[in-house]
DNA sequence: ATGGCCTCCTTACGATGTAAGTATTACGCT
DNA sequence: AGCGTAATACTTACATCGTAAGGAGGCCAT
């Protein structure tokens, strides 16, 4: 009996469990909720046996990162998708590329700030980057232009760009008393917030869409981008 | 003796004081070097001492915050500035105030990094955002068009954008073997890598010059919100 | 002198990541 | 079946962190 509860209850401990379970804490409670023992706790396990299978807690969040990309990889099609798209319409392709790895950063929102703790380049990521610049490769783009393009698109490239990172509530609508004092001290920036809120008067706290920002954002640089590479063409 | 000793010694810990210390730690040592015995030992005090003119650690990384935008407010000339600009030139007095942004961030590298993790709104940062809205509307953007372009400029805005965080080797351009590797498994990525590097042979590490990418970055942002400012004018 | 403040110090606690050493389990071999 | 060995999980302990709670010394007005 105890031989066959044993083998029927134990699942083995593994790099992937391990991975699986800190993702889950931190989808559910957050980055700061995933301690070692948090973790453990959750895995049946006390907290010193993860270390059998990962060396310490920064490979585990480095795995974190691996898993995303590899959620946002499944999600915008690998890089057979650079094959799909027509030739010239890159800006497209990047688009849905960009957005789709948004989608995925917005069911883990603690990707971003993962990603700006931890500067590393795990495998998955680098697919991710490598997909995104065989798109504007073939799109005609020359790597001066891609190399620059990339740096100007920052985080945005991976579906975000800070606001991500905040929580909703930060972003609410100043009271009457908080814009009384804001106008004396920051006039233009109360004036703003007035006329931004009178504009869309049913939206009192959480006034800025961030979806509608992003995509704002996103075609500046893309807009920005293209004519650049046509002027790139025309000297040539 | 004792008494003469004591009243030329002893300096008062203030909360200016506290900050300043902190401030020098960060820029010497980095953020993670800033505990607060660290501090206190810098102050030659204890550490609770400290807790009599700050109530915790994050209201001191706070103050290092409203710090840093008051450095910047004296970098960038305050609120006058906008007086300054001719009309319609808004967009280069942007480009001088983030530049002069960016400069105190070069000088204090580790303020990205803190802004990331506290997200507050000190006054001194609120001051410099209202310049910033202040320069726009001057130039005739309405305050939504405003409001978007803040969201699309992102950290930007601030002077830096993400490759400020990084260290300088991370980097690195990679070597032979990697370079190998590298063509198997992200091949647009590692085409790029060597495209780059060769036209400016010089620069076998550090090939990005971050200051090159910034303003490529930046003045894709301008160029695109000027485009959207004509075309919201010639609607009305 | 004495009481009361302002300022700083002492001690201690609960988290956290993890080093070091120990116990247990699973499995191949006889 | 029994045993040895390697794979796996556990126990204990430590350094470091922020900070709660209360105490100690100096200063000034009375």
């Amino acid at each position: 009996m105890t031989v066959s509860r044993k083998t029927a209850e134990r699942v083995p401990l593994t790099r992937e469990r391990v991975l699986a379970a800190a993702g889950a804490i931190a989808d559910a409670d957050g980055l700061d909720a995933l301690t070692m023992r948090r973790l453990a706790e959750d895995l049946g396990v006390e907290a010193m046996s993860i270390y059998y299978h990962l060396p310490n807690k920064d490979a585990i969040l480095d795995g974190l990162i691996e898993s995303a990309f590899a959620e946002i990889g499944a999600e915008v099609g690998g890089s057979a998708l650079s094959a799909l798209a027509p030739a010239g319409s890159w800006h497209g392709a990047l688009r849905a590329r960009i957005l789709g790895a948004r989608r995925v950063m917005l069911r883990h929102p603690w990707v971003p700030a993962l990603m700006e703790s931890r500067s590393v380049l795990v495998p998955t990521m680098a697919r991710y980057i490598d997909g995104t610049i065989a798109i504007m490769h073939d799109g005609g783009l020359s790597f001066d232009l891609i190399h620059h393009s990339l740096h100007a698109l920052g985080s945005r490239m991976y579906g975000f760009a800070q606001e991500l990172t905040m929580d909703g509530d930060s972003d609410a609508a100043p009271g009457g008393d908080d814009l009384a004092t804001m106008r004396e001290f920051v006039p233009h920036l109360a004036a703003m917030l007035e006329d931004v809120v009178h504009d869309d008067p049913d939206s009192t706290l959480g006034w800025c869409d961030d979806q509608t920002e992003f995509e704002f954002g996103l075609d500046i640089l893309l807009d920005g981008i293209a004519r650049r590479s046509v002027d790139e063409r025309a000297r040539r």
